[in-house]
RNA sequence: GCGUGGAUGGUCUAGUGGCAGGACCUGAGCCUUCCAAGCUCAUGGCCCGGGUUCAAAUCCCGGUCCGCGCACCA
C-alpha cells in the first residue's frame, strides 16, 4: 500500500468510475453537493431497495413520499426554526465567530439563550462586559448574525409565505401522522418509511459525501402505544453486538462485545425498541457489505442528546481510523406528535379502546351562569376555566362553603352551590394516547461511502497488482460484464446474444470487447462487478462459457442456458459461487 | 466562518515570465485462444475574474472549489 489513505484512493477512483463527484464542475463547482455518477446512482439505488426491503416490506411498514418543501409553521412547531438558528458573533480583533447562546449560557445565569430574542442577547453581552474567548477582546456592541441550518425560500409568488427545505424528512411523516393513523385503522403499533432527500445549509461541508448540503436519508418512524407495545426480541437475541456504551467513552474506554438478548438483560440497552433495532440493523448492514470489524454502536453522552431523546444510540463506521456516524437510533418519546398536536388544527393521537369499558368517577362542574356573569363580569369566562381546571385538579377543593380561584391578579370566591360540582359516574371505552415514536434514521450517502470503502481492496494477480471493489452482488452496481475472449464476429454475436438474455432477466450487464481479456477483467474489478462471462470459441461448440468470480478470480464453466437462472440466485444471496458446480 | 496548504488533459503528475511535457486511462487499427503484454495512430489540459508586463498557466489582488486544524454538526 501506498502512503495515499484509501479515502484519498477511493475518491479518485469515484471520480473516474462514476460512482460520485462534485456537482456542477463546469461552473467552478459548489461546496456540498455531488453527483452520483451511473455506478454511483445504481448503487444508491441498490442500497435504498435492500433497506426499503427490510425496513419496510420486512417489517410490515408503510412507505410514502413526501415533499422537500413545506411551510414555516411545520418547522415552528417542530423547533428547527429557532432550535436551527445558531447565533454567531464575530470577534473584531482576531476575526473568531462564536455561538453567542454558548458565550451567554457559559459566563452568566442565562440558561436557556439561544431562545432569547437577538436584541436581547446583544445586550446581554454588553451588559455583562463578556470577552471573545480565543483572543480576550470585549465583544460589548458587537453585531449578532443570525444562521439558519435551513434552507430558506418562498412558496408562491412574493414572499407573504415562507417555506423551507426540509432538514430532514422525519417531519414529513410527522405532519401527516393524523391522516396515517386512519390509513393504519386506528391501531398502533404502526411504522411509516420515507427515502428522500433533506437539505441543511451546513457552515463547512467537509470529507467528501460524509457531510454535503444535500443528502440522502431512510427513515423509520414506529409509532407505539407507551403503555403497551414490545418489540419481539427473541427474533434478535443472538445477534452480535459490538457495543461503545456512554459509560465507557471515556479516557480508554473499549468495546463491548455482547449480543442483543446479553444487552438487554444486562441494562446495557434500556429500551427495547432500540436494541431490536439495532439488532435488525446490525445484520442489515453485514449484508450490504459494510465490516463487521469497522462497526459499532455508539450510545449517545448525556449532553449530546437531542432534548426529545431518552436514550439514543449511532451506528458507526471506521473510516481511515475515523469513527464516522451512519445512522441515529432514538426513542423521541411522544415529543414531535406533541408539537404538532399543539400546533396543528388537527389531533395527533390515537384512540386506544380498553379492554372492557371503565366506569370512572369524575369531577364536572356546571357553573351558573346568571350568577357568575352579573358578578364576574368580563372575568367569568376565565372563573370557569379555573373552575372547570380546579375541579381536575383538586377536586377536595369544592367540599368548602366557598371555592377560592385565582383569575389574573384578583382572587374570586364562588358560592359551591354556584358552581355546579359533582361527582359523575362516566362509561369510557377507551383513551386518546399520543404515540411514542421510535426512530431508526440512516444517512444513505454516508453508507454509500462506508460500503465502498470496507470494499476497497488491493492484492496480486501473476504479479500484477490489482484494485478491486469487494461489493456483495446484492448491491454491485453492476452485476455481470459479458465478453467475447477476443475480437471475432462470431465471439461478438454469441456474447452480445447472452448479454441481451440476461439483461432480460433484470440483471445490469455491461458489454466489453475492447483490449485482451485480462485488461477487460481488471476493468470490471475495479467498479466492483462481480462476475465476468467469457465467450471462447469452444462455447460455439459446447454452448459453454467461463464464469469468472472477482475476489477470488476463479473460473468455472457454466452452460449457457444456465446463466440467467444461476445468476438471479447469485445475486439473491441464495447461492455461492463456491457452491456453484463447474 | 477563521486559519492554513493546494488547484496543469478523464486520472495522476513534471515544469518554467517567452510554442505546456510525461505516465496511465480512453478511442481506432494490428497482434492475441482467459487475467492490465507489445506496435501504430488519435482525442483531450494550465480553476474563474482583475492587475503588473512587450509577453502571465507562472508574479500580485480578489473569488470559487478541495484537503487539513479550530468552530459547527439542532
Amino acid at each position: 500500500m501506498s502512503d495515499e489513505t484509501t479515502s484519498e484512493k477511493l475518491t479518485e477512483l469515484a471520480k473516474r468510475r462514476g460512482y460520485f463527484f462534485q456537482s456542477s464542475g463546469a461552473y467552478g463547482g459548489v461546496g456540498g453537493f455531488y453527483t452520483f455518477g451511473p455506478q454511483g446512482a445504481a448503487l444508491k439505488g441498490n442500497l435504498e431497495d435492500a433497506w426499503r426491503e427490510r425496513f419496510a416490506l420486512g417489517e410490515g411498514n408503510m412507505e410514502i413520499d413526501a415533499p422537500t418543501i413545506m411551510p414555516e409553521p411545520v418547522f415552528e412547531a417542530s423547533g428547527h426554526l429557532a432550535g436551527f438558528d445558531d447565533m454567531l458573533i464575530e470577534c473584531p480583533e482576531c476575526g473568531t465567530s462564536t455561538r453567542a447562546d454558548h458565550l451567554v449560557e457559559d459566563n452568566t445565569d442565562y440558561e436557556d439563550a439561544e431562545s432569547l430574542p437577538i436584541p436581547e442577547v446583544e445586550a446581554v453581552v454588553a451588559e455583562y462586559e463578556l470577552a471573545c474567548p480565543e483572543c480576550g477582546a470585549g465583544l460589548a456592541g458587537v453585531a449578532i448574525e443570525e444562521f439558519n441550518l435551513m434552507f430558506a425560500t418562498s412558496i408562491g409568488p412574493g414572499d407573504s409565505q415562507p417555506g423551507y427545505l426540509r432538514p430532514e424528512t422525519a417531519q414529513g411523516i410527522f405532519v401527516e401522522f393524523p391522516r396515517l393513523k386512519e390509513y393504519a385503522r386506528n391501531t398502533l403499533p404502526f411504522g411509516v418509511t420515507q427515502i428522500g432527500r433533506a437539505y441543511r445549509n451546513e457552515i463547512s461541508p467537509r470529507r467528501s459525501i460524509i457531510r454535503t448540503r444535500e443528502f440522502t436519508q431512510a427513515e423509520l418512524e414506529l409509532f407505539v402505544d407507551p403503555a403497551d407495545d414490545d418489540p419481539d426480541l427473541s427474533a434478535v437475541a443472538d445477534v452480535p453486538l459490538t457495543l461503545y456504551p456512554a459509560s465507557e467513552q471515556g479516557a480508554d474506554g473499549s468495546h463491548l462485545e455482547t449480543t442483543v438478548g446479553e444487552a438487554v438483560a444486562d441494562e446495557v440497552i434500556t429500551d427495547p425498541w432500540i436494541a431490536y433495532f439495532l439488532g435488525v440493523s446490525r445484520t442489515w448492514y453485514e449484508r450490504v457489505g459494510v465490516d463487521m470489524d469497522r462497526f459499532r454502536y455508539r450510545q449517545h453522552l448525556a449532553g449530546e442528546r437531542a432534548h426529545y431523546a431518552a436514550d439514543c444510540w449511532d451506528a458507526e463506521s471506521e473510516i481511515d481510523g475515523n469513527w464516522i456516524e451512519i445512522a441515529g437510533f432514538a426513542h423521541r418519546g411522544d415529543y414531535d406528535l406533541s408539537k404538532h398536536g399543539e400546533h396543528a388544527d388537527e389531533r395527533f393521537t390515537v384512540f386506544q379502546q380498553y379492554d372492557e369499558p371503565r366506569t370512572v368517577e369524575r369531577a364536572v362542574v356546571d357553573p351558573e351562569m346568571s350568577y357568575l356573569g352579573p358578578t364576574f363580569g368580563g372575568d367569568a369566562g376565565a372563573v370557569v376555566a379555573a373552575l372547570e381546571e380546579l375541579a381536575e385538579t383538586d377536586p377536595e377543593a369544592f367540599d368548602a362553603e366557598t371555592v377560592t380561584v385565582a383569575v389574573g391578579d384578583d382572587d374570586h370566591e364562588i358560592p359551591v352551590e354556584q358552581t355546579g360540582f359533582a361527582l359523575e359516574e362516566q362509561t369510557e371505552a377507551g383513551e386518546h394516547v399520543t404515540p411514542h415514536v421510535v426512530e431508526p434514521s440512516f444517512g444513505v450517502d454516508r453508507t454509500l461511502y462506508t460500503v465502498l470503502h470496507h470494499a476497497y481492496s488491493e492484492d496480486e494477480v501473476d504479479g500484477e497488482e490489482r484494485t478491486y471493489l469487494a461489493l456483495e452482488p446484492t448491491v454491485a452496481p453492476t452485476f455481470v460484464g459479458v465478453f467475447p475472449l477476443q475480437r471475432d464476429d462470431d465471439l461478438e454475436t454469441e456474447a452480445n446474444t447472452i448479454a441481451a438474455t440476461l439483461r432480460e432477466r433484470g440483471l445490469s450487464v455491461t458489454y466489453d470487447s475492447a483490449g485482451n481479456i485480462g485488461r477487460r477483467y481488471r476493468r470490471q474489478d475495479e467498479v466492483g462487478t462481480p462476475f465476468c462471462v467469457t465467450v471462447d470459441y469452444e462455447s460455439l461448440e459446447d454452448e459453454a462459457v467461463t464464469v469468472r468470480e472477482r475476489d477470488s478470480t476463479a473460473q468455472k464453466r457454466l452452460p449457457i442456458s444456465d446463466l440467467a437462472e444461476t445468476f438471479t440466485a447469485l445475486r439473491s444471496g441464495s447461492l455461492s459461487f463456491d457452491e456453484l458446480e463447474g
